[in-house]
DNA sequence: TGGGGTTAT
DNA sequence: ATAACCC
């Protein structure tokens, strides 16, 4: 019988106001938000029932919500560091997990579900439970196996936030679908800390149940603009398109994607996020004017982002500079960036005591900046990043290394599927 | 409207 | 280097 896939989307309930509850639980039963400048970027449920919402101003939620806590959220460390437990927990139960920001995951469990059934048809075991809801509340056919795999999909999901609760004090929502998008538009379904299959006879009915294209993942923005141009406007009218018109507007390859989409069909693997691709620092600010501002924000930004770099243990080759220039039309499109090679002899004083490449790198970072910017000519910034990025493994046969100790960790196994990136946020001080 | 991330061109 | 996408 053809195997389908199965694929979990695990999604934490506000994860950032979690976060804060665990340091601090006092705030446990108060309505608490996380904010970044202006911006409540998230808060509990206590103060979604007083009205509050994601991405409000700090102004309008003071007013709606007189009562609300307001944690400062800017330094996403605290978050970033429980975001890779829960991945690295799912790591557990398979390899193939992949990220999706800091509070999603897809895990694809087709494996693990096709061990379990073949030992429940080895015991002859004919009865299997849903765990959570089934979408549309539809009726499951034991008899169809795939029915069979999602249910068995649904337990599996059941068991993902058991362990995230039991072991990280963390909940959240789970979908279970034959791909990604389908995994992750189901895990919305019920909110917060539910779950729901979706069995594939009710794929039509969740895509149609979107009322805007834009809430079909991989179709944004400026893909939405140019649809509302044809006349598109929902679900339907994008699969009832014909192929040509869209192929004109967007590209073949677009084209064909995002009509594929509309139908639930998505045929991307669960691609293992693994170490991070790049770690990146920034700030924005309402002015930032002249060449010694810069520095010194630029300074600021530094000693973070290598204490990072130096507890993966990964070393960058690439360096680069992003900023934002005031502008009253279009506020937040604006970003411009330079990068540049890292010189060997500064790429081997990564992971060392960062002392001596600070001053370096702010060099070639005020060189990235001139060429973006006339420094003779008045300027008005309002965001700087620093990205470092194309991180190498440090040389093998250098003893001491995480080569070196991922060796020691992981001899080949015959039977085993051991995560592969638990060596991420590896000590240093193993040495 | 934050402070991050990824992939494709 | 930018543009699109995701949270």
């Amino acid at each position: 019988s053809a195997a389908c896939r199965v694929v979990v989307h695990v999604d934490l309930d506000c994860f950032y106001a979690q976060v804060e509850m665990i340091r601090n639980p006092e705030l446990r039963d108060k309505p608490l938000g996380v904010q970044q400048k202006y911006l409540v970027v998230t808060c509990n449920y206590e103060a979604r029932k007083l009205g509050v919402k994601k991405l409000m101003s700090v102004k309008y939620a003071k007013e709606k919500c007189p009562q609300l806590i307001l944690v400062n959220g800017e330094d996403l460390t605290p978050y970033r560091e429980m975001s890779y437990k829960v991945t690295e927990l799912l790591g557990e139960f398979s390899p193939l997990v992949e990220r999706l920001g800091f509070d999603e995951n897809f895990v694809d469990i087709t494996e693990i579900v096709e061990k379990r059934l073949k030992q429940l048809q080895q015991s002859g075991c004919s009865r299997v439970c849903v765990a959570g809801h089934v979408y549309n509340h539809q009726a499951i056919n034991l008899d169809n196996t795939t029915h069979v795999r999602l249910v068995i999909g649904s337990q599996i999901a059941e068991e993902f936030r058991e362990a995230i609760y039991t072991r990280l004090c963390l909940t959240g929502c789970a979908g279970v679908a034959s791909n990604k998008l389908l995994a992750k538009l189901v895990s919305g379904t019920f909110k917060p800390n539910q779950q729901t299959v979706l069995l594939p006879e009710s794929c039509l009915d969740l895509m149609r149940s979107l009322d805007h294209i834009q809430k079909v993942p991989g179709i944004g923005y400026k893909t939405t603009k140019r649809l509302e141009t044809l006349g598109v406007r929902n679900v339907c009218d994008l699969q009832a398109l014909p192929s040509a018109v869209l192929e004109k507007e967007l590209g073949v390859s677009i084209a064909q994607h995002i009509q594929k989409l509309s139908y639930g069909e998505d045929d991307s693997p669960v691609t293992p996020s693994g170490p991070p691709q790049s770690f990146s620092d920034e700030d924005s600010f309402k002015k930032c004017s002249s060449e010694v501002e810069v520095k010194e924000k630029i300074e600021e930004l530094l000693p973070n982002l290598l204490d990072r770099i130096s507890k993966d243990g990964r070393q960058p080759h690439t360096v680069r500079l992003t900023i934002r220039q005031f502008s009253s039309t279009d506020k937040w499109f604006n970003r411009e960036s330079r990068q540049c090679p890292i010189p060997p002899h500064l790429i081997q004083k990564f992971g060392k005591e960062s002392s001596n490449i600070i001053s370096p790198l702010v060099d070639i970072l005020m060189k990235l900046f001139r060429k973006m910017i006339d420094v003779d000519l008045p300027f008005h910034l309002t965001l700087l990043s620093v990205c470092f990025s194309n991180l190498k493994d440090l040389p093998s046969s250098k003893k001491g290394s995480i080569g070196f100790y991922l060796k020691q960790m992981s001899p080949p196994s015959t039977s085993g599927k051991q995560h592969s990136y638990a060596f991420t946020f590896l000590p240093q001080e193993v040495e």
